[in-house]
DNA sequence: GCTTGACCTTGCCATGGTGGGAAGGCCCAG
DNA sequence: CTGGGCCTTCCCACCATGGCAAGGTCAAGC
């Protein structure tokens, strides 16, 4: 009994070790709606179906999610991922264009990271310098208003008040 | 000709000091469609209007837009940025509220920021022991695709790649 | 006055990743 | 056969921002 071209009932997909869409979402954790998602917009190649219309999928293809679960946790944006995919899947890939990948995002996690610290560390100087009491005074909106009594503050150049 | 209760026209609203959404833009660094956008969610009061329909801006109102810009600046979102705007026009708030909405910030941010370092760090790891050449071998895509040769990263079950 | 170009108006679409929900069909156990 | 749990598609929402299009307005130059 060779391959089935046409579209299988469920139980008998199943008994051959297929997946419906949430028996697919539970062994990858990615949920029914992302893993539909990632076949919308072609992260994922479109699943087969039952007569009925619903998805099925191969441990392969759990494999490949949980390939992208990981990627994601990693941060990687969904472009980049199909990327890592079809390198992935290439066994002739040179493994330094998978590490350039990474690096680059490496690199971009870094500079959104130092933005943020940035941010921090003046909330944190102006926190230190509010005395958080019932007074109304208040460095912190003095600073927002641009309304800056004393001493400079803000790492880095300081433009005019404009 | 007392003062006018009704729409002005551009050129004298213009001499007494008011600004269309262009100039307000320009000297707020808060782009037109985003001040737009401010009005529209309620962030700003609804501006003025000359006869023809075009947004005017007093000096206070441009003062509002820059505490905002700033407040963005400072990665606050705007939901709570409307919080700031009505301790700051509250000219009996407690610093301490202040304060509150300060640290609450900084700690989301500080959040955000260990997860991104996290995924940093997971990055630089498998990114330095990736030799980066020619030969398919590649830790990164082992790690991803939760197949992982050697030192207990992540124990999952392998799928076969189909 | 009329043309021209810069500006303004509203409105819709897109980003990116995720969740929520509604309306209707399918499957299996009782 | 019925009920409840799954599946399907489609639309909406978040958050902040930009872009584009079609049409009105204003000011300057001829």
């Amino acid at each position: 009994m060779p391959g089935k071209l046409q579209r299988p009932e469920l139980g008998e997909a199943r008994s051959q070790g297929l997946h419906n869409i949430g028996e697919a979402a539970g062994l990858s954790q990615v949920s029914a709606k992302m893993i539909r998602h990632y076949e919308h917009i072609g992260l994922i190649p479109e699943a087969a179906r039952t007569m009925a219309g619903y998805r099925l999928y191969s441990d392969a293809d759990v494999h490949r999610l949980r390939f992208i679960k990981r990627a994601r946790s990693l941060g990687f944006p969904v472009k980049q991922i199909g990327v890592l995919l079809q390198l992935w899947s290439d066994r002739s890939r040179a493994s330094a264009e998978v590490k350039a990948l990474a690096q680059q995002h490496a690199r971009e996690l870094a500079a959104r990271i130092a933005e943020m610290q940035a941010m921090q560390r003046t909330l944190d100087d102006l926190a230190r310098r509010c005395h958080g009491d019932n007074r109304p005074d208040c460095p912190i909106l003095d600073d927002l208003s641009g309304d800056v009594p004393d001493g400079p503050r803000r790492a880095g150049p300081r433009g005019p008040l404009r």
